[in-house]
DNA sequence: CTGATACGTTAGTAAAGGCTAACGTTTTAC
DNA sequence: GTAAAACGTTAGCCTTTACTAACGTATCAG
């Protein structure tokens, strides 16, 4: 699935992609930070470089993962895709309905 | 599964959303912009709604469905807790890199 | 050379997810 | 009353997904 949200939403996925927001790091080091299989963060980087969120680089019998910024960008793009303004403004006036007192501004309750 | 990003990545809750985002709406009257089946939409409108996404209101024999403002805060919310400090400033150097000349800045390559 | 480390790869399993089809309930029209 | 419309609900199917375990390969140490 090259849905490229879908993937990167995936809670496994999403930490991974943290963790290298720190910077590069080998398969083994990521993996010490989850309680499943290094195969399975191994599986999940694969998935993670089809998409081109991540790059790899060999390094002796290392391969250290980094994110890849053309990748994350195309991430945040779908997002802003997604995130419409008509969204946006939705969300803004809710905030700022909670931040006031409860008193409908332009919604007058019919009946 | 109560993960709130990954419900809302599934490419036609997604859709369904964006739908909503133009106001509230009938399940059938939404069902009729996808190829899947009316229940199919249903049971993806009741998922939002478990998630606090969306909230319906009852007119007569239809279901009216509207975004949830306070749910689309949090999933406004979520996302940017996942796209750290980090994460943002590596996105803004890559697009600036692509926009200048592809030379490298400050990695000189070794070997 | 031998052995250990760091991976990818594969097979196989178990579970989750999305879907359709059929049915039940409430509301509206007649 | 009957019939139809608009839903939710359930059962079952089928595909995908996430995972473990075992294996294969390349690299480094000795």
């Amino acid at each position: 699935m090259p849905d490229l949200l879908e993937v990167a939403a995936e809670p496994n996925r999403r930490k991974l992609l943290q963790l290298l927001a720190a910077g590069e790091r080998s398969v083994t080091s990521l993996a010490d930070h989850f309680s499943v299989s290094r195969s399975a963060i191994s599986q999940h980087l694969l998935l993670l470089a089809d998409v081109g969120l991540v790059e790899v680089r060999r390094d002796g019998r290392n391969r250290l993962y980094r994110l890849s910024p053309g990748g994350m960008a195309r991430l945040r793009e779908q997002v802003a895709v997604f995130w419409t303004q008509e969204l946006d403004l939705l969300v803004a006036d809710a905030e700022a309905l909670a931040r006031s007192t409860p008193r409908p501004s332009r919604l007058t309750d019919p009946d």
